[in-house]
DNA sequence: ATGAAAGCGCTAACAG
DNA sequence: CTGTTAGCGCTTTCAT
């Protein structure tokens, strides 16, 4: 079977007898057509199997009816949550979108953007963006962009995230109720929402009076880095009882390392992570874990790029949506044998 | 800061002086322009922010220079390590992915190809895709078609699978090796490779004179389908030592399951999953399984699919690749005392 | 080495 | 209700 070459509207004008504009009239279901020619339009685009090039569409309507979605990193679960509610949305709202991805390295995340710039979306959602400032800048000079878990102070830049900070605080909270002190936090590095919950936990620390305990080693978002972060913890002379980890993958790769190393959990220590993603209901992990509504993050970013774009609304909005905590089977209170002098 | 009107190559003309042929010229680095020119353009453009317009080139090219990929669930992480082999390869040839998905549900899926083939993507990468082979059909009729994970014998679309027979075969020959008659198979439902797989496990459980042992539930892809098979197997009277599930997510349910009910991986129980995905090699599952060259795929796909764009190839491709075992701690002898008279 | 003109497939006035 | 015309932003002959 050879390719064949793709069939234009005036094919099937040709072959349905009529002009180029009355079959765009009939494939855009224009209520002012005759049933008669209607149907022979309709018949003749399905012989040839004729689609729409959208591509020419938008070029002369000036919007392409696509919202350009990068995600930063792809073997992220958050990411893939977070996908369902973008799809869910935009969906519903007539919108299709197109994916891309940076795979973690800043100038692949770049090129991606400039990627979907250049195929005329009508606007851009960046999902954990690495990028600097800068460069989201340019990109929001031309078109409506919306940061999801990510933050940003520039009034044509909307931003919809979790509050990290409260997360972190929850997390905290939970652990001194359980009567833990010495409490360390697992970092994120560079990662997209280190900085605010590591500023979260040292806050929380300080509320307790336990600034004195405050530990914190430098990680990643990723598992690998959670159970590196164990070792470095478990080396120094005063160790503590409980873990909160910038992520659950962190956290899930920490879980391992403290069982390499000999320690249980809880009963040894507590370990808390963040997000909520799948994996850490699964009953070998079961994590307590600070939860990120993630399918409702996607909707809210459709929605909120959708005002820009379609209300021409210019003041930013900053939508913070609430985590809520997650009790599961990692934490416990501390025991006594293991409490030091 | 107000959205600006993009700059158009006429715009980059009129403020270098120059024609827009100029300018298209300068933007595509030909090698015929004077260096004064040159200059003035990258000049003009870069104090305009101006991009070009691929959709606009694209129209007249008749070619788009990305690749359309349709991704038919984000949430199962084989995918996800498939997609960073499509990038690298694209990448590295010069092309761009776009991506979608159909998020497990048929009606979207086909909407997902759709979408893609009206963007006049030079190709289509589906990536375990479930919609029936006429819809596939329908895309390839028009633009080169590679399927991953699903298989196909038409003459106008290429093929990138692992051989899933040889895999459902290695991971039976594992368990008899070990001991085990009693195996059972936890299979994939309407997932895109269950039926291979199943009737790999078929024809190894023959060929090892176990057709007698043979059990396979009905389940699907996921961790909860997984578990849920699992309980199925234990509510019957004759329980199996060993089990095949139909890939690494179902295995991974599995193993909660198990623990639930009491029973010990892999001294009672033991399990194989089957994709490598990266969540198997975490501690706490360490999960023996049969491994696709996920990230080779992905390239291979690119390649496949660049054959028929570049070198306009006509016959069909299929590429299997080879699957392989991954032994790690799931799978042990049968215990002498739980072995069934 | 540079510019003018035509046209990719489509939609958007405007006529009729 | 239907057809004609112009043009979206770009590339591509073809002149010069």
């Amino acid at each position: 079977m050879a390719r064949s070459e793709r069939p234009t509207i005036r094919d099937v004008a040709e072959r349905a007898g009529v002009s180029k504009s009355l079959v765009s009239l009939v494939m855009r279901q224009a209520p002012n057509v005759s049933e008669e020619r209607r149907a022979a339009v309709l018949a003749a685009a399905a012989e040839l199997g004729y689609r729409p090039n959208v591509v020419a569409r938008s070029l002369v309507q000036r919007q392409s009816n696509h919202l350009g979605v990068m995600i930063s990193d792809f073997e992220n679960p958050f990411f893939a949550e977070l996908v369902a509610g973008l799809e869910d949305q935009a969906h519903s709202e007539g919108y299709r979108l197109v994916m891309n991805t940076g795979r973690r390295v800043n100038a692949e995340e770049e090129e991606a953007i400039e990627a979907l710039v250049e195929l005329q979306v009508d606007g851009l959602i960046l999902a954990g963006a690495r990028v600097p400032m800068r460069i989201l800048g340019r990109a929001a000079e031309f078109l409506p962009v919306v940061l999801v878990s990510r933050s940003s102070r520039k009034p044509n830049m909307d931003v919809v995230v979790n509050d990290d900070r409260l997360g972190a605080r929850l997390a905290v909270d939970h652990l001194v109720e359980l009567g833990h002190r010495r409490i360390a936090h697992i970092d994120g590095g560079n990662g997209a929402n280190a900085v605010p919950r590591r500023l979260g936990y040292e806050a929380a620390m300080r509320l307790h009076g336990l600034e004195a305990q405050m530990t914190a080693v430098r990680a990643a978002f990723t598992a690998e880095a959670g159970a590196e972060g164990v070792h470095q913890l478990f080396r120094r002379r005063q160790t503590p009882t409980a873990i909160f980890a910038c992520n659950d993958r962190a956290a899930i790769g920490a879980l391992g390392a403290l069982s390499q190393r000999g320690i249980r959990v809880p009963e040894d220590v507590s370990v808390v992570g963040y997000d909520g993603i799948a994996m850490g209901s699964l009953p070998q992990i079961d994590l307590t874990t600070v939860e990120q509504p993630r399918f409702e993050m996607g909707r809210t970013a459709v929605q909120v790029i959708l005002e820009r774009i379609r209300d021409d609304r210019r003041e930013a909005r900053r939508v913070v949506m609430p985590p809520h905590l997650v009790i599961r089977s990692t934490t416990a209170p501390p025991s006594r044998r293991r409490r030091s002098p």
